[in-house]
DNA sequence: ATTAAGTCATATGTAAGACTTATAAAAAAT
DNA sequence: ATTTTTTATAAGTCTTACATATGACTTAAT
């Protein structure tokens, strides 16, 4: 009973309690935009009229202005002043991140994450495939076939699933897919010694590719599969 | 030609030409982090001292360290000081997500987004299904089934599909379902009315529950994409 | 001796004002 | 008409001061 209570306790406090004057103007300043219905490029006040709109230092509003910015709501410049913008919703999550300060069950997730999205886009992909997409992809693999060198074979390895991605033709998966990339370099950069190790029933790009122009959504899953497994038993 | 040498340009004084004293900082501390190799739990230097090492006012070091607080790598509390967090890379982003200020079109993209990883995560499902977790399934279904009121029913539909989630045990998967929640909901809010025409091939959570206990992760994909179109001409 | 209440020092949080710098827009020069 | 220079402006940075929450320490009470 008593150990209700007191979670009761800190669940207030937290997210009413300790609420602190910066979080009271952010959250004022997301209605505001709301409610003003402002379109990206759209300007609002500058952070002095801000300041005293809010009854607050210009100090604490910048420090909510940062907080949206960083979130990609905003944008500022010198002299121009603020102005809306369309949610960059991943790009700037990107920057939390950070292989190097990643632990390995996080990675390995990761990882599983980026398998789930690249099965998952299949179907996408062979409704939205055209004549073009597909001779670029071709392009690509005629380029990773003809090259030796390792560093370049990974740089054109990336660019292959980058362009999974693009063919989705959707901004917010392939923004996705750009945040997550740094974490799959790493691993590649990190341990592709290992990646000798041929898995007799591994599938490469050319057979990607063909799937992709006469195969079917399932084959190809199936292959992409055995494909990143590759990898995984790195992570 | 123009264009190209204009939008590099944009791009070079984006990642550096503009890099401002608060970014600098900012690398310096993810830097120092690393360098340290820093754990959870571990306290930083205070403001000031990091201030008077650097070289900057207290006003830049502190906005530093806001952007790197919202990213979740660092948490700070009055008089403790700073401590270093595990960086909970996607349950910070969640703010970005606020589908009131979010056009149309990248709701859509998130709801596609929401269609590959349910149904990319099938394989996972099938190897981490266990009997204890069809069985809870099978409560929410059956509790499903036997409500007629709307509200109640979508908020079943929504713990139908975090159970999904859950079972694929990738804890960054569930932060990342739990982030775009709201965003469903928003869907299913507002829209819920034209639910009504019932699509003949419709598939209820019923058939995928029984897929999940006996079929294939085909299986499961297919009637799980039917199963989703439902709300996908909504958007 | 152990627990509860009170105080004190400390580091972050907030405020206010001055100065610096980038830049958009206006003015001047070509 | 086009380029260059000035100028006003608003964000970026710095400094100083004060407010507030909280861990650590001291004291009082059972």
């Amino acid at each position: 009973m008593k150990n209700i209570d007191e979670s009761n306790l800190i669940e207030r406090l937290n997210s009413v309690g300790t609420l602190t004057t910066v979080d009271r103007v952010e959250i004022n300043l997301r209605n505001f935009f709301s409610n003003e219905n402002l379109q990206p490029g759209d300007g609002i006040p500058k952070e002095i009229e801000l300041a005293r709109a809010m009854g607050v230092s210009r100090t604490t509003i910048r420090e909510a202005l940062i907080r949206l910015k960083l979130l990609g709501l905003i944008d500022s410049r010198k002299n121009r002043g603020i102005i809306i913008t369309r949610p960059d919703v991943l790009s700037n999550i990107k920057r939390a991140l950070d292989p190097q300060l990643m632990d390995g069950n996080t990675m390995k997730e990761i990882f599983e994450l980026r398998l789930v999205l690249e099965m998952g886009i299949a179907d996408i992909l062979f409704i939205k495939k055209t004549e073009e997409k597909i001779r670029y992809l071709e392009m690509i693999v005629e380029r990773e076939e003809k090259t030796k060198n390792k560093v370049e074979r990974l740089k054109i390895d990336v660019e292959f699933h980058a362009m999974l991605y693009e063919m989705s033709e959707n901004k917010t998966i392939l923004q996705f897919q750009k945040m997550l990339l740094p974490v799959f370099d790493y691993v590649n950069n990190g341990l592709h010694v290992r990646s000798q190790v041929k898995n007799e029933n591994y599938a490469s790009h050319r057979v990607l590719l063909n799937i992709l122009r006469n195969g079917t959504p399932e084959e190809f899953r199936i292959k992409m599969r055995s494909h990143l497994m590759k990898y995984f038993e790195k992570v």
